[in-house]
RNA sequence: GUGUGUAUAGCUCAGUUGGUUAGAGCGCCACGUUGACAUCGUGGAGGUCGUAGGUUCGAGUCCUACUACGCACACCA
């Protein structure tokens, strides 16, 4: 392709699209689970089917889209298998919200069946989203392997689960406390309430005692439950209320008594000292009336509202009734004082409404014998967790497992499967669990559904059809690598483990990394009410796709919370922007050489230039840094490392430098071609996983490759010596050319200084350090002069004899001869200020080897390398003082 | 309360098992556009590495305490 096919500035939306459907459409996500090529997978994180893309969704796909990239060219059998989770609260609420909202029905008036049908018909219409836009982003997931967790089969795998539990012991049904949504009007797990600090009061209420000889003074924040109060609680040792510990009071606002008794739950250093006991309303009341036989009195409805025990109150929501207990109990002089608090308060992660504890029959999960082989699974590196530091938060919450809750009164979702039989008020009715219906007569179901979390902790097998036995289980279980937000730590990631442990005797994944956390720019979370949530959609049309997946690995740091902003896509913008630059460049020299992609008989040949093998080098070495960097999940330096080598060595350096070697032509030209061809090839693969739509329109543009290759299965590039070409001299060509390109550097200073006009010819000298450095540079003057835009370039070993500005550097000194212009104040306060930083640094290095400790005990090598650098400071030294005579 | 993290240039962040001139990007300043790229180039300014101790021949790096800001869990009448 020419130069002309190519714009001056790289434009990825119909690229994009163009490369997606191509890819997409021949299959080359695919991955075969009979294949001999190593299996490598991975399970996404399933999104909520009702979601749509957010930045978190971007980050988290990206790394896993570079891994399974990767992979794909290291030569393994990879899949990456996507879906989406039914979300249970989430979906039924958002569903319910939209028909009441655009058809002015609700669920309840719509029936059970009715509605669940409406929810599968707004899935398959909206339900998609999510899905479609991840293409956007590149992902390469096997959509042939789409699943979702109310598909048929994962439907089977849960039913069969849960009655293995069941079967096992390990599933129970019973009444106990359980945090309360009155918005989904559905029991919570403990994971799914988050604790928040608000401001609240402190009632002191008067609990008039029933003999008439005073009253006790109760504090409380939740004046509202004072209708299930049946104790007031002191404690048995407090000196004050004591001789009161038998007695009764009058409950204000009904007509009830009830005791006072004595339990260690009543701290006298809290409050006032005495505590109303509401048993079936608060997790340590319900301890207190069990220990004391008291009754339990619910006093709210489903909804959080108060129920037919309030008297008067019946119907009003909490809050109103709050405000009416203590107006009517400040009417009756019985509040003692208020005090303005701040305390945490539970609320519902979905609903974000208060959460209420209340008594309920629920099912329960037995945790603590299914944690055992998972805590081992981590502690003995069978799974890693990245960072290695989420395990002692693992381990934690592991070695304190509760009972998981695991019904919820909602429709939406997996129905338990547990059949009745007998009267639904009767506890010791008949109950039945099974995968199917049980025989005979007068069996009905639980209403209850499952958790949500009790579908997808069975992901990484489900998605691969077990309870059936599977070619994909077989080749692709376990699954190597699980990317995902440490704040799903409990809800999965320790319930995958558990679960891969428990019913498939083997741990589901072997790596686990945690992302980062994205946040705005001045570090608020990212939330639709801020308006501070980007849609990356947007992002993705204004920048590209590549562009903001390289941004977002590039400005990730390690282990902490990201900070974003849209505009730090332009870093990758700009950056595809140069290489697309670069490319063209290239393309505008003629067609791509034939060998472009084994360049071995060139480096046997020994022609190979000063430079070339320091590019070659410098690419060796971004190989073996982007290897190891993702072998440790370390993202963000394997994208620094690619940035690093295709801007500054790259295009700084290698192709400026290649320039004279085009203008020269014929066969200096065909080699300088050959050598920036085999090095483009090599880095478009490298930054394939980080960037694969560019680098693949490149690949094509350039003629890497066939109309009916991808580059999505090209080699990963290793070095050169693993190729069978190593680079003769390399470590050398490294040193001398990087002393090299500092004089240039120090060329351009020199004539920034005297205020020469870049595109002006001038002449420059070189005072080579040494014969060595002589040598190579005066092999690879063409350059050398070049890059310095010199009308002359003298190397040589000897001064430069005149009065000329000057700069000292390790690879000798570069004078620029200007006669009779020469600032000779300007140089000389320049050249002190060198001379008294060389004899500074000379002082405190002939310190330390003049201290007998340090000869002592420092590393040989380290002595060694301090001898060495003393030297050359002398050196350096030497030749400042030389051009400083000079001058004067 | 327990656990855990962070503090380095104006901003956002790198900084290997301690090795002695602490780096990058953005921003800033100066100069530059007859063609790869102004989404650019060349050069420059800018940091006593949160504070105080300690270990060591040597500390941004290890230890202790403190300060500030996070996060998780627990408590929360």
């Amino acid at each position: 392709m020419s130069a002309e096919g190519m714009p001056k500035a790289y434009e990825p939306a119909g690229i994009e699209n163009k490369w997606y459907q191509y890819w997409e459409n021949n299959g080359l996500f695919h991955g075969k689970p009979n294949s001999d090529k190593k299996p490598y997978s991975i399970v996404i994180p399933p999104p909520n089917v009702t979601g749509i893309l957010t930045m978190g969704h971007v980050l988290n796909n990206t790394l896993q889209d570079i891994l399974i990239r990767w992979h794909r060219m290291m030569g393994e059998e990879c899949c990456w298998f996507p879906g989406t989770d039914h979300a249970g609260i989430a979906t039924e609420s958002k569903v319910d919200k939209v028909l009441r909202e655009t058809e002015g029905v609700d669920r309840r008036t719509l029936g059970r069946e009715e509605f669940i049908k409406r929810v599968w018909d707004w899935k398959a219409q909206y339900g998609g989203t999510i899905i479609k836009q991840l293409r956007k982003l590149g992902t390469s997931c096997d959509w042939e392997r789409e699943r979702f967790t109310m598909d048929e089969g994962l439907s089977e795998a849960v039913k069969q689960v849960f009655v293995q539990l069941y079967n096992k012991g390990y599933i129970y049904r019973g009444k106990r406390m359980v945090n309360w949504c009155p918005a989904a009007q559905s029991a919570l797990s403990d994971e799914e309430v988050i604790y928040k600090e608000v401001n609240g009061k402190f009632w002191h209420f008067r609990y008039p005692l029933t003999d008439g000889s005073g009253y006790l003074v109760v504090a409380t924040t939740r004046p509202e439950t004072m209708f299930g109060d049946t104790a007031v609680a002191v404690n048995p040792e407090d000196p004050r209320y004591k001789h009161l510990i038998g007695k009764t009071v009058k409950l204000p606002l009904t007509d009830r008594e009830i005791p006072i008794v004595a339990d260690e739950h009543a701290d006298p250093e809290k409050g006032t000292g005495c505590v109303k006991i509401t048993p079936a309303h608060d997790p340590n009341d319900y301890q207190v009336g069990k220990r004391h036989d008291l009754p339990f009195i619910n006093v709210m409805n489903r909804d959080g509202s108060m129920n037919s025990v309030c008297g008067k109150y019946a119907g009003m929501d909490r809050y109103e009734c709050r405000k009416a207990c203590v107006a009517d109990l400040e009417a009756q002089g019985l509040v003692e004082k208020i005090e303005d608090i701040v305390h945490n308060v539970g609320f519902s992660e979905r609903g974000g409404v208060e959460i209420e504890t209340l008594l309920s029959d629920q099912w329960f999960v037995k945790m603590d014998e299914l944690a055992k082989p998972a805590i081992e699974a981590v502690k003995n590196g069978d799974i890693k967790f990245y960072p290695e530091r989420w395990s002692k938060t693992y381990f934690h919450w592991m070695e304190n497992i509760q009972d998981w809750c695991i019904s919820r009164q909602i429709w939406w979702g997996h129905r338990i499967p547990a059949w009745y039989r007998g009267d639904i008020n009767d506890e010791n009715r008949e109950v039945y669990v099974g995968v199917t219906a049980p025989e005979g007569e007068g069996w009905y179901q639980e209403e209850d559904v499952l958790d949500t979390w009790f579908s997808s902790w069975l992901w990484p097998f489900s998605i691969m059809g077990w309870p059936e036995d599977t070619k994909e289980q077989e080749f692709f279980y376990p699954t190597n690598d699980l990317v995902t937000g440490p704040d799903i730590i409990f809800f999965w990631v320790a319930r995958m483990i558990m679960a891969g442990c428990e019913f498939k005797g083997k741990i589901p994944f072997k790596n686990v990394y945690f992302t980062s956390i994205i946040r705005d720019e001045i570090g608020r979370k990212l939330s639709k009410s801020l308006g501070n949530s980007p849609d990356p959609l947007d992002v993705i049309a204004t920048y590209g796709a590549d562009a903001l997946r390289f941004s977002i690995v590039y400005i990730a740091p390690v282990g902490i919370d990201i900070r974003y902003s849209n505009e730090k896509c332009e870093i990758g913008r700009n950056f595809a922007n140069k290489l697309w630059n670069a490319c063209r460049f290239r393309s505008m020299q003629g067609a791509v050489s034939e060998n472009f992609a084994d360049i071995s008989d060139l480096v046997n040949s020994g022609k190979l230039t000063g430079d070339e093998k320091w590019m070659l080098a410098k690419l060796d070495a971004c190989a073996t840094d982007i290897q190891k960097a993702l072998e440790g999940f370390n993202f963000h330096q394997a994208v620094h490392a690619i940035y690093e080598l295709v801007w500054s060595s790259f295009c700084d350096w290698f192709i400026e430098a290649c320039k004279v070697r085009f203008a020269t032509g014929g066969e200096v030209k065909a080699q300088a071609l050959r050598v920036l061809d085999y090095a483009i090839w090599k880095l478009l693969r490298l930054l394939h996983p980080f960037m694969p739509f560019l680098t693949e329109e490149l690949a094509h543009q350039m003629g890497f490759l066939a109309e009916n290759e991808s580059i999505m299965y090209a080699q990963f590039p290793v070095t050169m010596e693993a190729e069978g070409a190593a680079i003769p001299d390399a470590a050398e060509a490294l040193e001398l050319t990087d002393r090299k390109f500092e004089l240039i550097s120090g060329g351009r200073t020199l004539r920034l200084n005297y205020d020469i006009a870049p595109g002006k010819k001038l002449d420059f000298h070189v005072k080579a350090a040494d014969q060595r450095c002589y040598d190579f540079f005066m092999a690879g003057s063409d350059s050398f002069k070049s890059l310095l835009n010199a009308e002359n370039l003298t190397i040589s070993l000897e001064d430069y004899g005149s009065d000329a500005p000057a700069t000292v550097l390790s690879g000798g000194a570069i004078f620029l001869p200007l006669k009779g212009v020469i600032d000779v104040a300007a140089e000389t306060v320049k050249l002190e200020k060198q001379k008294k930083e060389l004899l500074g640094w000379i002082k405190g290095t002939e310190a330390r080897l003049n201290n007998p400790g340090f000869v002592s005990r420092a590393p040989q090598k380290v002595i060694d390398d301090t001898k060495a650098q003393l030297e050359s400071l002398k050196e350096k030294l030497q030749r400042v003082e030389t051009t400083l005579s000079q001058i004067k």
